[in-house]
RNA sequence: GGGCAGGUUCCAGAGCGGCCAAAUGGGGCGGACUGUAAAUCCGCUGUCUUUCGACUUCAGAGGUUCGAAUCCUCUCCUGCCCA
């Protein structure tokens, strides 16, 4: 099975320009794709454009990782409604250097590897560059008719809220990258997002014109949820690839918790399991669905992808501690050592232990520590049945809470809905 | 530069002197049902507060008025049309 093939069974091809499996068939090729410095983490979003380096890699070519540090200061007008903010040059840095870091972790960058990854950053290139130079040796080549009828230029300028010179120019630096890419390191692949398409052809034009080259490209399709939503968000926000951001044990269940239709689809594309063990984990999906085979199988392999088996076993270990039928007796029964264990990465709050001797009421409490911002809001909280103390609801506000309560005389575990926990430290 | 239409709470979008913390929909959060799913139904969704209520919002700054998101003036921003 050659690359387009193993793409294109995984659901991982959307546009793809004729030539590009017959270039990859005759030799080894170097392809590339970009990264956003918007911020200093990569999030699970990028997920399906590092996997795209590694099917490149592992099928025996070269892939090289962008990162954007000039395109950044400029911002990609693609899939945004709005212009963007401009980052300072001070946190541009912060976030290529972050994002580089975690790309060495994902790839191999083994220089005796014929097939090695590495990394550029196209600041390096930009830097030098004069308005006049590029107006004259870039801008020369490309119609503004041909820039203008780009879908993400045309859903700007037929909107309503326009879209900025700087954004418009956006897709010639992202086509001169190409360019340049070509002439200096012989690369004559770009991979990407489908929303990266019309960029991704303004450099095979420029490569065609400039240089008289031939170039080639695919893009993947945007990843989505069956029920429409934003894919890759909870209510926390972005599920970022940093342990420091987003715990392994919240990364575990960001996948354990795809929805059945999500999880056939992402398991193709974010997992490298060969296709019949996954052809065989969707059969059994559908003889059994409440076992959720698929989830398990999607988080454990991602995790371990993302943050090694020593993580993912902690993360297992927290879930099953924390969502067994019986919890409520599990918690108890659970010594001090192996409660904490269970418990990493849960949100930790402090409160004096004399407030516990004294007794105090739930919303008090949940409003010093800090686990809610205002009494209100926790009120709100236990009135709506939403709230449980050492996996017991609670429903009334006023319950007064004392040293009985704690675990080990001295943590109390409180959790808000199904899957938000924090636990509080008496001391 | 000229003309026109606009800028409302997370988003879309009503409201056009008091009944407005502001309809409705979406999103988010919580609950029931389940499989820590989907669909469905229910509750919450400016901040603080035990109900009461208090406080801060309708681009910004001033003004009119007992009272303004709503009227007036200027400023900023956006779209459309003309130059």
């Amino acid at each position: 099975m050659n690359l387009i093939e193993e793409l294109s069974w995984r659901g991982m091809l959307q546009d793809i320009m004729p030539g590009t499996e017959e270039q990859l068939n005759k030799e080894k090729t170097i392809g590339y794709i970009g990264f956003d410095p918007t911020a200093d983490s990569l999030h699970i979003g990028s997920l399906v454009p590092i996997l795209l380096l590694v099917h490149l890699q592992r099928a025996g070519h070269q892939p090289v990782a962008l990162v954007g540090g000039a395109t950044g200061m400029v911002g990609d007008p693609s899939g945004k409604s709005e212009e963007r903010n401009l980052l300072d040059e001070a946190s541009l840095k912060k976030n290529v250097d972050g994002i580089r870091r975690q790309l060495e972790k994902y790839l191999d960058f083994d220089p005796t590897n014929p097939s090695r990854a590495s990394l550029v950053n196209n600041y390096d290139w930009f830097r030098d560059i004069s308005f006049i130079h590029f107006l004259r040796d870039v801008g020369k080549h490309i119609t503004v008719n041909y820039m203008m009828s780009k879908d993400s230029v045309r859903k700007r300028i037929e909107g309503e809220t326009g879209i900025s010179y700087t954004e418009f120019a956006y897709q010639l630096m992202q086509g001169y990258d190409y360019y340049w890419l070509f002439e200096n390191k012989g690369c004559k692949l770009q991979m990407g997002g489908s929303d990266q398409w019309g960029n991704i052809l303004t450099g095979t034009e420029l490569i065609r014109r400039k240089a008289g080259g031939e170039a080639f490209a695919f893009t993947c399709p945007l990843i989505t949820k069956a029920d429409g939503g934003k894919f890759g968000k909870t209510e926390k926000g972005n599920v970022w690839l940093d342990p420091e951001k987003t715990s392994p044990y919240h990364f575990y269940q960001f996948w354990l918790n795809a929805s059945d239709a999500d999880a056939e689809k992402w398991i193709k594309i974010f997992t490298l399991l060969p296709k019949s063990e996954i052809e065989n984990a969707i059969a059994e999906q559908q003889a059994d669905p409440a076992k959720r085979v698929l989830q398990k199988k999607l988080a454990e392999e991602v995790t371990r992808f993302i943050h090694g088996q020593e993580e993912l076993e902690k993360a297992i270990q927290t879930t099953e501690k924390l969502f067994s039928g019986n919890a409520a007796e599990n918690i108890r029964e659970l010594n001090e050592a192996d409660l904490l264990l269970s418990l990493e990465g849960v949100p930790v709050y402090d409160l004096p232990a004399a407030r516990f001797t004294e007794g105090i009421d739930l919303v008090t409490l949940l409003a010093d520590t800090g686990v809610f911002p205002s009494k209100g809001e926790a009120r709100k909280m236990i009135q709506g049945g939403g709230l449980s103390v050492n996996k017991e609801k609670l429903t009334d506000p006023a319950s007064l809470i004392n040293h009985t309560f704690l675990l080990h005389g001295r943590y109390l575990l409180v959790q808000k809905g199904k899957k938000n926990f924090y636990l509080i430290k008496a001391g």
